[in-house]
DNA sequence: GATCGCTAGATTGCGTGCAATCACGTCCAG
DNA sequence: CTGGACGTGATTGCACGCAATCTAGCGATC
């Protein structure tokens, strides 16, 4: 059996991301004990971490909420997000090795495939396809704390769903990009890696803003 | 009365800033309870916010100990922090308000004035100012989560006990970086003031490294 | 003589109880 | 009818106890 911190911990944390918990909506700590079968003091330490990451917010005395996003903390959390992918991919063109390049690239064949229009377009396996690519650059810029910290600006953007906002032409930019990372990568080249991530972002950001606003708009 | 927590946190905090607990130094749950005179339940909760911020490491069943830096860590954090903390001078540029941009000018000629040579220098009084300093920046960039972050990779160096490794030289250059840096802001130039803060952490990093390569010289 | 296993002590992980604090509804005064 | 004080219920913050796990020291076996 894992620790129950741990298992307090995804949790809660796949509740919010998967939608299940509201923005804003608050969290008693009783009511987690019991949904993740442990007690207040796991809990307690699963929200503490949980709002390191910026995925809640704890007020002394008055417990729990899931944090709220407005526009402009979105656009800001891109910019960073854009800033710490880019110097990840810089140092991980100096380090990465040959098989996690190979690698990257199956990814990218996989990601064409699903990616694809009709039926059989499946963008849940996108995401986690794009999640492993990603992920394999941060780890070969080999930097605990860098890593920590994409991590806390990284998922709270996961719960807009973000792929499911992509046109097909989005989508295509997309694989471009991380073809052309690949390729920056396999060269060494640390200036073009860290450009083309960060156009990635940034292009990220630039969707999820468009269809932001429609939202607004429609309502 | 404060809570628990917070007063724990900041006397572990100071312990480990202030060089009374030693890098690799176990800390022990009981141990810090007595010294905070609070019970094991705050202390616990200190520590794993400590362990976010990367002051220690806390291992399964095996407690925390004061995390160790090597030099590459060291390297890492810093180029790290050029770039958060360039960021957060663009950013800064076009917000900061005219009354902080006051302040900061004043902050240099204090500055100057205690970092000038002979009895009266005070280095102590330098940082204290040197942090208010980079603070208003900061605070002028108005991203709670690049606070947040740079907040975690600023304390760390701190135990080095940095402008205590400063020579005259290395003190002028950092005088003149904060005066650009005041011009920068005042023309809302934000590649100039991101320009200026990257050279002001990349030159601190030097003299970090190279103090440190002289102190494994001697050894 | 070295390595492995075992036992004892110590320490962490977690559950629970109690006091402090906060939110909310009610009552009273203006 | 509105504003404020008060009381009550709910929730968090903290202390403590017990069980699970780890570390260290000792003895046995190869």
């Amino acid at each position: 059996m894992v620790r129950a911190v741990d298992h307090a911990y995804s949790l809660i944390r796949d509740g919010i991301l998967a939608g299940r918990h509201e923005p804003g909506e608050r969290l008693g700590e009783a009511e987690l004990a019991e949904l993740t079968e442990t007690s207040r003091t796991p809990v307690r330490e699963a929200l503490r971490q949980l709002e390191m990451e910026g995925l809640v917010e704890v007020l002394p005395h008055r417990g729990a909420r899931v944090t709220e996003w407005t526009a402009a903390d979105l656009e800001e959390i891109y910019d960073l997000r854009a800033m710490l992918e880019a110097f990840a991919a810089d140092r991980a063109a100096g380090r990465i090795e040959p098989k996690d390049v190979d690698r990257m690239a199956e990814l990218c064949d996989l990601m064409d495939r699903a990616a694809g229009p009709g039926a059989a377009q499946d963008l849940d396996r996108v995401t986690e396809c794009n999640a492993e690519f990603h992920g394999l650059v941060r780890a070969a810029a080999a930097s605990t704390r860098l890593v920590t910290m994409l991590n806390a600006v990284v998922q709270l953007p996961l719960v807009v769903r973000t792929f499911h906002r992509y046109s097909a032409a989005d989508l295509a930019r997309s694989c471009a990009h991380h073809r052309e990372l690949v390729a920056a990568l396999r060269a060494g080249d640390g200036l073009w890696a860290q450009s083309v991530m960060r156009s990635h972002v940034l292009a990220a950001k630039a969707v999820l803003l468009r269809s932001a606003a429609a939202e607004t708009e429609t309502r």
